[in-house]
DNA sequence: GTGAAAGCGCTAACAA
DNA sequence: TTGTTAGCGCTTTCAC
């Protein structure tokens, strides 16, 4: 191991460097400073009325000049709610960052503050779970993670939680998703429009959501009286798994005209496995993607997907939260989005093929 | 818009459905539910020496029974020290994941607790630091973020600042990051190993590492006597920019035979591009890429690019913040890890042609 | 090996 | 409109 290090690390005279042993500025502090109780700065900075404007305004300054900082351990402690929204993510899937994006202005709307959780190989549920209550979170917010039933009712039991994408049907865990079944027939009728019959679905096993976009597929094709051309590869919503799937598909005499991924990373390996097995697409093979993700926005990808509103999802969610918190609603609630279908370029007319299977 | 709801939010006599009103346990329960102090129950959850063993025993059974769960905002209110260090992400990178992964170990190891800090275009960078803050951490780790200097500058005077990646040569903020230069010259090297001599970099602009990542790009060429070769396309770390890119370079008359993206996310808008562009990687054209993210290893995307170590930078970031907060350490670290070379099936030797530049 | 007591910085109820 | 007061749950001396 090389490295290269300047500037050696011995410790010098502590005397100017950086104001050491100065502890923070606290409200004690700002209140001496412009003559007043630490209470009135304490309104002040809860923006509470009662204040005299001046007042106010001198209160502020002197904060400022101080370099006061309201200390948050000290407030939750001392208050009787933390307005704290734990939120418990792993990072796994592009969504989980967009959702996260959304839910910051939603909260703030909601005057609830974030906390966020982050749910890792290196960082088991339970840490992560333990530092959110511990930090008087009042409600939890699971966007990626997979509790089991039994560790999800306990904590139900003790606040408000609320699952994004995962529909688990447990007694006091509130679920927002998006109609995933209805997107996936969306997805199925556009195919057929176009004139496909022969079109397979890549799905999600376990992940989230997989169970309605595989009945959702099936319910669309049967729909169309497709009943006889259903067919399901197993996946994991992986790039991984959509290139397995293209190459199991590739080996064979007559390959699907269309494909429908659990998600767009999937939908990418299939892409990408397609190309290179010399289909071109949407030309030879058309293919679906699942949650228009800034990967299926690509100029170069350009995929047509279902798109989920991430920005209504985390309203949903949030409001949820505070539903329970601040309204008394204790029956469980399960909200369906509408999900929109995005057509973009790889999906298009079959080829024109000898009339094989006009069986249907 | 639609949506189904299951339930409605009608309140019910609240008496069993959720223990209500019932406080969260305190070390007081606990210690008298077992008949001690609750200095004594302070101690065993410290792990503090002096307890006898049953008691331990018995103190931490009663917290279990009861639900007990250490109150962090009383903690870090109380304690002199927080032991927080705070991680300002963007998630705009696959690396951050990656880096705050391995973080969470390194802090667990060195005794710190890890409180992260998002920031997003739906919120600021003032946003995050003032929450971190706020929350007693005592140094700051910065992933991706943008801090323009002088606030870099405020902030390293309040606490120690330790920032991955970005070479940012402020006084005392410290850097951890890996040896872009020297990665590229790998990439270089073993290119022209291969046989290359035309070979294009498409840049990261003003992007984390860029700069070096430019500069190793042309010293490596230069290096082999290719002063003449030296070709820089402006890029942004993006899939976009690389797909741009390589655009650019199919409609030349005599394309490089090689080209070494900013990063992996450029190199794959250039694979991508290339292969639409009716161009087969590696035969006729040679792809290198940066970072050997996930997005590399993909056995359908299988990329040759440099490899950083990220877990030894999370490592040396935590230390470098520690050896500031611990240690008396005031003198600025520059930190800088040897990269790997990880080839892979994108990088093989130039197609055969005419003789046409024989003249190097 | 154990317990009593004094706050950490802040909020909220009340009094002036 | 402003000030007083009593803790929130915990840590940390110091005395027993």
């Amino acid at each position: 191991m090389t490295w290269t290090i300047h500037g050696e690390g011995h410790a010098v005279d502590s005397l100017d460097e950086r104001p050491q042993s100065n502890r923070r500025p606290t409200m004690r502090d700002v209140a001496e400073r412009v003559g007043v109780s630490r209470a009135l700065v304490s309104m002040v900075f809860r923006d509470m009325p009662g204040v005299n404007a001046q007042t106010r305004e001198k209160i502020k300054q002197a904060a400022t000049e101080i370099g006061y900082r309201p200390d948050a351990a000290a407030q939750v402690l001392r208050r009787a709610r933390s307005r704290n929204i734990g939120v418990l993510f792993t990072l796994q899937h592009a969504f989980d960052r967009e959702l996260i994006e959304e839910l910051y202005p939603a909260a703030a709307r909601y005057g609830y503050h974030l906390i966020l959780g982050a749910m890792m190989p290196s960082r088991d549920e339970f840490a992560a779970v333990e530092e959110l209550l511990s930090y008087h979170c009042e409600a939890l917010i699971l966007l990626g993670p997979d509790l089991d039933p039994k560790r999800l009712d306990e904590l139900a039991a003790k606040l408000p939680v609320v699952e994004v994408s995962r529909p688990v049907r447990r007694e006091q865990v509130d679920v927002i998703r998006s109609a995933d079944g209805r997107g996936m027939r969306q997805a199925v009728d556009h195919l057929v429009e176009l004139g496909h019959r022969s079109i397979v679905h890549v799905d999600g096993g376990r992940m989230p959501g997989a169970v309605e976009r595989r009945k959702g597929y099936r319910a669309g094709m049967r729909k169309h009286g497709l009943d006889e051309h259903i067919r399901v590869i197993a996946g994991d919503y992986t790039e991984e798994s959509g290139a397995a799937a293209a190459r199991e598909l590739l080996a064979e005499q007559t390959p699907p005209t269309a494909v429908i991924a659990g998600n767009d990373r999937c939908a990418l390996g299939l892409l990408d496995s397609f190309r290179r097995g010399g289909l071109r697409v949407p030309e030879d093979i058309s293919v679906v993607g699942y949650d228009d993700s800034r990967l299926a926005r690509l100029s170069f990808v350009d995929l047509t997907s279902v798109r989920q509103d991430v920005e209504q999802m985390a309203d949903c969610a949030l409001r949820a939260a505070i539903e329970r918190l601040d309204e008394g609603r204790t029956q469980m609630v399960d909200i369906v989005l509408p999900p929109t279908l995005i057509v973009r370029g790889t999906s298009g007319p079959p080829p024109q093929r000898r009339p094989v299977d006009v069986a249907g």
